[in-house]
DNA sequence: ACCTGACATATTTTCGAAAATCATTGACAG
DNA sequence: CTGTCAATGATTTTCGAAAATATGTCAGGT
């Protein structure tokens, strides 16, 4: 019996299976691995997750609310596929819901508000965005600090549901981001827009931050866009 | 074999037994027969819809995603419980998204939209909002109508993402205002408040249907509040 | 060559029972 | 009287196989 969790070997994410079904799978659709339109058949994914059918069919069943997996009845469950049009989309309300939930926060933020967008943005800086060796082991841990920034920067906006619009928004546009850097190698750094949003924030100057968040992501969306009429 | 669909009597709702569950087990709790903060358990459910446990977990699980419902591992599902704070969110993010959506439609709207929502309003506005004498028939049909004419003001907003985000903000008010009105007999009319937001729209006066529309929502609000403090 | 239909295969969907976990009860010690 | 702990019952979670459905193949006719 360790101190933190289980001592069950089945069961390394979350408490139950289908919890460690529903992990691995978001993972490997969000980063990429899980291409775009794969399918996802049970057979591969029992196998992959060492467990029967159903919670895998459980953790199926929730990614496809959450929108990465769709389902064709009868037909079996696929990867979400990715399109232009859908990067606009995603874009447009990203900029409009991370917008008013920074405006939010600035206003209605207090200092340890300020304290964790200073400490999430000290620790993102503190880490290369990614290089070409090694790809895969930093930039695991520079996406896990990115999407923390990103959501220090909104947690005081008070709104819960504004919240989880957000984060979900925010995962699906880093799917694109993740996959475009993945097949094209090259990524673009953001390095100076993280910390002209975080001197703007700390400012207190809502119309300024919000202008620098917006024009940080539609210049993602830019080059993600470039890479997808090329690529795509 | 009919025309539509298949001759099984297992699959009234959709085609395969999940979407059953999840169909019947939404519309109990959207309806206000599965009351906030109910368990949901499976061997109740498995009665209730004639099948096993692993299509009421996949429903279940889909609803979770959705936040109609929440999961205790281990200890089992219940409906999702009001609250006051909750309320207060979901009006004020209904009043930002639904609100830009509006603009966005008026924009953008062609004739077909104009038709869309002279329609719907019109099939609104045949329909009494509820009686004391057979309230739950007439207002089955109310709610679908009421539903769909909120949606087609909104519809030509060009955004599915904004779409499915006010979908899921309407759904979850919906049910605050069905269970109140369920519980408290009364419900304030509404009509002059649907016909203020059709004449502004179809006059493309963005700024005067936002703001009625805004107000709808708000007058809405407020008297659920009002329930809730007394009843809740 | 091309379409049709029956057969075989692959895959999803559902079931019924076993295993794991949680909640409750009641005995017993302090 | 209070708190701890084991036994019991209720419920969730998972499994392995059966049923249902879709997909692919191939012979036969036009």
């Amino acid at each position: 019996m360790n101190a933190a969790g289980t001592s069950r070997s089945a069961k390394p994410g979350g408490r139950t299976l289908a919890n460690d079904a529903y992990e691995r799978v978001r993972a490997a659709i969000l980063t990429g691995r899980f291409r775009p339109g794969d399918r996802l058949r049970f057979a591969d994914l029992q196998a992959l997750c060492g467990m029967s059918v159903t919670p895998v069919r459980e953790a199926l069943a929730r990614l496809t609310a959450e929108g990465f997996a769709v389902l064709d009845d009868h037909r079996g469950y696929s990867v979400a596929s990715l399109s232009l049009s859908e990067l606009r989309d995603i874009t447009a309300n990203r900029k409009r819901c991370e917008g008013e939930a920074l405006r939010l926060s600035i206003a209605r933020g207090d200092a340890e508000w300020e304290a964790r967008i200073v400490a999430s943005h000290h620790l993102l800086s503190r880490l290369p965005q990614g290089r070409e060796d090694m790809p895969s082991v930093i930039s695991a841990g520079w996406d896990a600090r990115h999407a923390a920034y990103h959501q220090a920067l909104i947690s005081a906006c008070g709104s819960p549901i504004l919240l989880d619009i957000c984060a979900r928004l925010f995962a699906h546009a880093d799917r694109y981001r993740r996959i475009s850097v993945s097949l094209a190698g090259a990524q673009r750094d953001a390095a100076a827009e993280h910390r002209l949003i975080l001197e703007r924030a700390l400012a207190r100057d809502a119309d300024a931050a919000v202008e620098a968040l917006q024009a940080h992501y539609q210049n993602t969306a830019d080059a993600i866009e470039a890479f997808l009429e090329t690529a795509g």
